[in-house]
DNA sequence: GAATTATATGTTACATCATTACGAAATTTG
DNA sequence: CAAATTTCGTAATGATGTAACATATAATTC
């Protein structure tokens, strides 16, 4: 069985374009919709893409420089609530944090692994799992919305020193 | 395909043997453990258990009567932590919520269907989409320990009101 | 049964996460 | 330009979760 660690960015990884496609994604998915990438909206991307770790929103207004401006929690909740909608980031609800959206796609599924040692996420799209979601929900008769999937656990550089 | 709806509990089902049954069940599983089911705890779980709605630690609080001592969220986080280290109760995630495990077997896996509109929760276990998991997380080499599945739409009853 | 240890509680204060309200400013539309 | 829409700044508050520490109760050991 092949193992994809790729899913987790390793150390060396060029992520002068991780930045750099992000940001592009992002402009590309605000034109068109009566939405502007402002430079709030910026900033905040900016500090998601800054790193693959989740960050919750009081940690990235501190991470801003708001220019005078008070700058806090409100201004960083509206620009996550925007990304949300449009798919450009993701709320990992069991840690109360956001992460920058890992695939160009479109709207789409995600499922995460979540590391509890080094706090990394790894977003995935797995359509068989999705595909058990709807068979299991179907069998209840339950109308799926927004499958949440965060599986907790051990990355592979962490699964190997916790070995050691 | 037979669409099991009993996992949302119907209006009109022996709530009283749910009761019953929990409390038994919550006690057999404190005993031997070096645990004891004090009043405290017997009062947390015994909100949670008149509703198959989960509820946040406040509300539970709120619903205890504290015969004269101050009581709250500390007390019932305490007894919550205590009840999830046991199976006997599992926090929804993506509320911020707590319900009363609905299975009598020992420590399991579970997937949540969380109803949008009625706020309903129905539990369950399902072992191929917990296979699909490991599956998912073997590929990328990541070692599961806990993982979250809420499923997040309408329940039966919720979806047919909507289609009125 | 007295002393010791482990378990559970009461209380206060604080830390973290998220939203409401409302007026002002900037941008787009006609 | 005027009107409508979108975005922002600021303050206040609500909701959720923990740390710390003294006290009390129950179980174990002697």
């Amino acid at each position: 069985m092949a193992s994809d660690r790729a899913l987790f960015p390793e150390p060396g990884h060029d992520h002068g374009s991780c930045i750099a496609l992000g940001f592009e994604h992002a402009e590309a998915a605000c034109d068109g919709r009566r939405v502007r990438f402002t430079p709030n909206r910026r900033a905040v991307f900016e500090v998601l893409l800054s790193d693959h770790k989740p960050l919750s929103a009081y940690e990235i207004a501190e991470r801003i420089d708001w220019r005078g401006r008070k700058g806090g929690p409100v201004q960083v909740y509206r620009a996550l609530e925007l990304f949300e909608t449009l798919g450009l980031v993701h709320r990992i609800e069991s840690l109360n944090a956001y992460i920058a959206c890992s695939r160009q796609d479109a709207s789409h599924g995600a499922q995460f692994l979540v590391c509890k040692h080094c706090n990394r996420v790894a977003e995935t799209c797995d359509s068989r799992l999705e595909k058990d979601i709807q068979r299991l929900a179907g069998q209840a008769g339950f109308q799926v919305h927004a499958p949440v999937v965060e599986i907790k656990g051990l990355c592979p550089d962490c699964a190997a020193n916790a070995n050691e």
